[in-house]
DNA sequence: TAAATTCGTTCGTCAAGCCGAACGAAAGGA
DNA sequence: TCCTTTCGTTCGGCTTGACGAACGAATTTA
């Protein structure tokens, strides 16, 4: 992927997330339509004060003009995943998820008793969820992806739509991994 | 902070973190010494494909170039830790660590079966661990902190010394999160 | 129906970034 | 000591991106 196709591609990705049309965002941003025009068409090559111009305009952190579509969610089974070689047959390691250069996650342990589902609102924009069950059953996730995990299952959602938590079978405990851009 | 001044810093902060000269950075990102020169002075407005060339060249990712600039162990056990009110009783959640801005994690599954106890070398300086045990019985730590936990307990401890794991009873399942200096 | 507004694209001009060459300074080798 | 190499900066040129204006198309208003 080249990076002006990566950046074409995130300006317009934004921009009709925001619901604006290219000649209000050129006006807001102070840029001429034609430039605007030129970049989503991947025609540019546009230096760091008209993107700049782009982000505050758009109301972004920077970095997000340089990301590809946003990661979704993955749903590995206690019993898949790949393992990682060790050498030692008593210890196998699988990868769920690799960091990337420019998030913080914030580690919390759930516990979650029976009872209605707990609804939670949306966290900020391009927040993930990573859910690792440690005992009971769960049913959770983005309200049009709800998947039920058990033990040793792991679960990456969406974390800014609303979602749910709904301990199914007794009380259940797990970690939670608050995955937030920077 | 305006946006060259950032990229500015960040391009020196990453060069002398690769111990390499203008010149030769230069050269190996195919761009004019006086560009990055100028660049490296604040003085520029780079456009894309140079940035890119340069976070090629020095090895990282694209948007490492705009970011402007450890941790202690701890145990907390399954039923410790300063619960988030919620408003709803059937949901506890437990703050086990903050991330620090600087640091990536990556989320590892470990299947700990029993017998002799895994040593591990040390990994990079900076790095820590955390570990959060899902079943079974594991005792794991540096060697001078080895502790032993039980289902739901969380333990961070240094990762940049040599540490081992050991499986008690049975296997054990736990999550880890490796977590080290960008 | 016709005028007016808004949409996104295309074209010519001008400023600015990138390049290559030349420069002085500093360090190492003969 | 002199020569060579490498360092980072400064100076004309040429390329190119940003701008403004004009354009056709689509939708709205009178």
């Amino acid at each position: 992927m080249t990076p002006t196709a990566i950046i074409a591609a995130a300006i317009r990705r934004e921009r009709e997330l925001a619901q604006i049309s290219l000649s209000a965002l050129a006006a807001k941003a102070g840029l001429a339509k034609s430039t605007l025009s030129q970049l989503e068409g991947g025609k540019g090559n546009p230096n760091v004060e008209t993107l700049w111009a782009l982000a505050t305009a758009l109301g972004i952190p920077f970095s997000s003009l340089f990301e590809a579509a946003s990661a979704h969610g993955a749903l590995i089974r206690a019993a898949e995943g790949v393992s990682i070689a060790s050498g030692q047959s008593d210890f196998t390691a699988v990868l769920l998820d690799k960091c990337p250069p420019d998030r913080r996650r914030d580690l919390y342990r759930v516990l979650l008793k029976p009872g209605a589902a707990r609804q939670s609102d949306p966290h900020p924009r391009g927040t993930v969820e990573h859910a690792f069950l440690c005992s009971g059953r769960v049913r959770l996730g983005p309200l049009d992806a709800v998947e039920e995990i058990r033990p040793g299952d792991y679960y990456r959602y969406s974390g800014d739509v609303a979602h749910t938590y709904e301990a199914l079978a007794g009380q259940a405990l797990l970690l939670l991994v608050m995955d937030s851009p920077r």
